[in-house]
RNA sequence: GGGGCUGUAGCUCAGCUGGAUAGAGCGACGGUUUCCUAAACCGUAGGUCGUGGGUUCGAGUCCCGCCAGCCCCGCCA
């Protein structure tokens, strides 16, 4: 209803201009606000749609909002195309103006539907050179080298992933980047260490599994925390893998091979593309952003570090923040460093860089004053070209149900792989559990299937339905619940409607001469029409959850109307209608969850 | 010391540009199945929106103070 919205405020908007002209007293006509503050009706009764700029134009006025609302309305009630849209509007409570769409504009809205595969969600108009849609580049998921995904990159994963389908499905190019960390001191620890302890992992391909590179890991970091020689070995090898030098090099290429076959595992189950293109990539570039900051004057040496240093702000005061050291006293780079040299890349056009107009980093809100820092001085060191934005997603920590950091019993950080593991294991036995009661007989690809498929949306609907800003209380109880705003749910409604058309619904594909009589009906229509503006709203705030919770409401919805309103055994003409809703109830809901990165089942 | 996020029903959470009597789900209690998958639907109970001020015709929402929890703050990422 994105367009229809649209026509409606302008009528509106020219309604109360008229209305403004109108008044004797001009003399602050200049100060007021035209806006005819349109929204969606808070509640069914009201209508479709409030308009609330009567209440505030009361003052300047000096009229009572109800005589200013009157006098809108008149003018409204003279509009043609106002007049085909809405039913007579109502006035309400202190000045409310209610209006309610006509059925047969409903109607036609819904017909529009039908034949759109895109369910009325337009391809953005946004454009940037040569007319073509404006590059994004999401920040997602960025795991590290030699060590195993874990819990800890469970949200950035899947909420990096949504929203990139999101913008992908508005007609952005999306380059989705895993930025791994895949450089660093901590190679330099592991090579030395490997080479002591097991030399033949370094030269032959899968001679290790990334659970003892884990191992490894854990034993370097030991003996670099107690021993000196160690310590300075390492530092070497760093020296020697910066240079390039073959058997160091060799090591490292290998590690990260090693590690990216275990991602991929977990990438597949999940259905995530990426590309990798980690922190080593931005190498070459780190001594440039380093000329580029200092040729703008930004550079200040501290205590021989290389520093940025940003004005905060509070109530228009300054304070001094921290700086942004982008070198270290002993001339190595930092990931300030790193990340700085990533912004220019992605933001210079396109054969220096990626030429993103909107850089988005789906990072844990601890990293919020980093980001915020980096951003700052990409502004000052004008890398940023005019209307592009570089944006920090952040969101909350995943938790335990006793609201402590999510944890193993054993007190361990909680593998990812598990983590899927578990959700799919319990999926299946609650699976079994029901066939057993129902007496129903299935085959084991079958079970195998569902149980996949919930188990897997189940963690990822958890996570992507709540308000990413706030922590997240892991729950595979609550995820996987049968009821309630779970991924579970809204697969029921689905495989419902599938019923239907697998009970002789087939047949009734036509949506001419629609004719609905029940609320149910009317409510549902309404609901459906909501996508667009949904999706809208999630390209721009970043916030997957608002579509989720849109999904809920048309599941709840859907499953009043498929409780209350017959569909097979309707009389001829309902029922061809109702086949209708169900059909593009189902499109809703599978286009919908597509864009969560959740696959959905004709049965369950 | 500076900064960020959070605080809404017993529990887990929604609440878009400030708008009408603050909403879901779970849990509790009660009801519905000769009918398209009851993994559903209908109903009842449950609130000082952390707290104190301010702005406004109107504040859960905006501004300021305070309290509580979590997180970040120069050479780790």
């Amino acid at each position: 209803m994105l367009s229809l919205t649209r026509l409606i405020e302008k009528k509106l908007q020219e309604a109360l201009e008229k209305v403004v002209k109108g008044q004797s007293d001009q003399s602050f006509v200049s100060e007021i606000n035209c806006n005819p503050q349109l929204s969606p009706a808070s509640k069914p009764e009201y209508g479709d749609f409030q308009a609330n700029c009567a209440l505030s134009l009361a003052k300047p006025f000096k009229q009572s909002p109800r005589q200013i609302a009157i006098n809108i309305v008149d003018q409204l009630h003279k509009d043609d195309t106002f007049l085909k849209l809405c039913k007579p509007a109502q006035i309400a409570g202190p000045g409310f103006i209610n209006l309610t769409l006509r059925e047969s504009c409903l109607i036609k809205e819904l017909n529009d539907r039908f034949i759109d595969a895109r369910l009325g969600v337009p391809v953005t108009e946004k454009t940037c050179l040569a007319d073509s849609p404006c590059q994004v580049v999401i920040d997602f998921s960025s795991p590290n080298i030699a060590k195993e995904m874990h819990v800890g990159h469970l949200r950035s994963t899947i909420i990096g992933d949504s929203l990139a389908r999101v913008l992908e499905f508005r007609g952005y190019p999306v380059l989705r980047l895993n930025h791994v960390g895949d450089w660093g001191t901590q190679f330099g620890m592991l090579i030395t260490h490997l080479k002591d302890v097991a030399p033949l992992a370094l030269q032959q391909q899968d001679a290790l599994e990334l659970g003892d590179l884990v191992a490894f890991y854990r034993e370097a970091k030991k003996r670099f925390d107690t021993d000196q020689l160690f310590q300075q070995a390492s530092r070497e090898e760093v020296v020697k893998l910066q240079r390039g030098e073959e058997p160091s090099k060799r090591a490292w290429t290998m590690l990260c091979e090693q590690s990216r076959k275990e991602f991929q595992k977990i990438y597949d189950r999940l259905d995530i593309r990426l590309i990798e293109r980690g922190e080593s990539f931005y190498n070459s570039y780190l001594q440039e952003v380093v000329h580029d900051l200092d040729s703008y004057g930004l550079l200040v040496i501290d205590d021989g570090a290389r520093c940025v240093f940003l004005k905060g702000h509070k109530n228009g005061e300054e304070h001094t923040a921290p700086p942004v050291i982008v070198q270290k006293r002993d001339g190595g780079f930092n990931y300030s460093t790193t990340d700085l040299a990533a912004v220019r890349y992605r933001l210079a056009p396109i054969p220096q860089g990626d030429g993103a107009h909107r850089v988005i980093y789906v990072t844990d809100a601890g990293q919020t004053s980093h980001f915020a820092g980096v951003f700052e001085v990409a502004k000052l060191a004008n890398w940023v070209p005019e209307g592009a934005r570089l944006e920090h997603v952040p969101f909350g920590l995943v938790q335990g149900e006793d609201g402590k950091k999510l944890k193993t019993r054993s007190g361990e950080t909680v593998r990812l792989c598990d983590l899927l593991d578990e959700a799919v294991e319990r999926a299946e036995s609650d699976l079994r559990k029901r066939l057993i009661d129902e007496g129903r007989n299935e085959d084991e690809n079958f079970i195998q299937h569902v149980a996949t498929t919930v188990g897997i949306a189940a963690v990822k609907y958890a996570d992507l339905s709540q308000n990413r800003n706030t922590n997240y209380q892991f729950s595979f109880d609550r995820m996987l619940a049968l009821q309630g705003n779970t991924a579970p749910y809204l697969l029921y409604a689905l495989v419902r409607i599938s019923g239907i058309y697998r009970k002789g619904g087939e047949h009734d594909l036509s949506s001419e001469g629609l004719h609905f009589t029940e609320p149910q009906e009317w409510a549902l229509i309404r609901e459906l029409l909501k996508f667009d503006e949904v999706i809208v709203l999630v390209e721009e705030e970043l916030l997957p959850n608002r579509l989720c919770n849109y999904l809920f409401e048309l599941s709840q919805i859907f499953n009043r109307f498929y409780d209350q309103v017959p569909v097979l055994k309707a009389p001829k003409k309902s029922r061809m209608s109702r086949l209708a809703l169900c059909r593009l109830t189902a499109e809703t809901l599978r286009i919908g969850m597509g864009l969560l990165g959740i696959s959905t089942l004709e049965r369950m």
